[in-house]
DNA sequence: CTTACCGCCTGTCGGC
DNA sequence: TGCCGACAGGCGGTAA
């Protein structure tokens, strides 16, 4: 499941084989994505070079001369690089066959994901409103703290929450809170700038970490060598409920925070 | 405005 | 072995 390592990951490994390539050709299998692939994204694309590849929050950017694709890769989606004459699977729902021969193909079995058109991206009503980048000087403690004093919801939602900071997905939520020694169910209200400034560090750290690591597979990630990540070794406490405690060896419980898993220690998180 | 919850999807897994 | 329901989860949308 892409989470921000692993969009970036999957950034760094396909601009390589992108960025000053002309799209010959653009095959869309199936548009049913989480909303329908436009029906003139393909005319829009075609024809036009590839500028750059940016990443914002998770959406990753095909910068072209007259507008931008904008990509999500939801829970399931991968984007690869195919030099061979590799014939499509199942999921394998987006081609883009570059200049260069080579083929940037999207899977996604889920369908999550999304292929959008934007003329400006940052105007984008998907983009405009998205908080700051976890590893930019925006986000910072003092920010955290001062935009949480009004809010009553737990503290693993507050963090979680794209209008807030971007890129902070379940897994490493659960991660940086543990390494915070923050009870995931603290009222964001309620935590101390201190306390709000050792949250920065640890989800920096654990972002950053990862994405060293090329990110994190749990079950079906793979990056655009369609190689896994190795940072699910590294987990602390996401996916290990009932094991021992890293810090104290209490065992980790799993409790369920809207809707999704999350995992502490009951004595090293307060 | 805030908060809680829904639903889109398919592969995987546990229970019978 | 096979069937089936539960579950996983990003995140926009909506209801209260």
């Amino acid at each position: 499941m892409p989470e921000l390592p692993e969009v970036e990951t999957t950034r760094r490994g396909i601009a390589p084989f992108c960025e000053g390539q002309a799209i010959h050709r653009i095959k869309i299998r199936n548009g049913r994505l989480r909303w329908p692939v436009p029906g003139d994204l393909a005319a829009r694309m075609e024809g036009e070079t590839i500028r750059s590849v940016e990443r914002r929050a998770k959406y990753l950017f095909l910068n072209l001369d007259h507008g931008t694709a904008i990509v999500h890769l939801g829970m399931s989606g991968s984007l690869r690089i195919i030099t061979g004459d590799t014939p499509a699977g199942k999921h394998d729902h987006i081609d883009l066959v570059l200049e260069s021969g080579v083929t940037l193909r999207f899977n996604d079995p889920r369908r999550f994901g999304c292929w959008l058109w934007a003329d400006s991206a940052s105007a984008h009503p998907l983009i405009a409103s998205l908080g700051p980048e976890p590893l930019s000087p925006e986000f910072n403690g003092r920010m955290l703290f001062q935009r949480s004093r009004s809010r009553n919801t737990p503290v693993k939602s507050f963090i979680m929450d794209s209008h807030v900071v971007v890129g902070v997905g379940n897994i490493y939520a659960n991660e940086a809170l543990f390494k915070a020694g923050i009870h995931p169910g603290r009222k964001a209200g309620r935590i101390s700038l201190d306390r709000y400034r050792c949250l920065v560090e640890a989800i920096r750290e654990t972002l950053s970490a990862a994405i060293l690591m090329g990110g994190t597979t749990l079950r079906d990630f793979v990056n655009s060598d369609g190689k896994p990540g190795y940072f699910a070794q590294s987990l602390l406490v996401y996916g290990r409920a009932g094991e021992p405690c890293p810090e104290c060896g209490t065992a980790l419980k799993e409790i369920r925070m809207g809707g999704r898993s999350t995992v502490y220690c009951t004595r090293c998180q307060r």
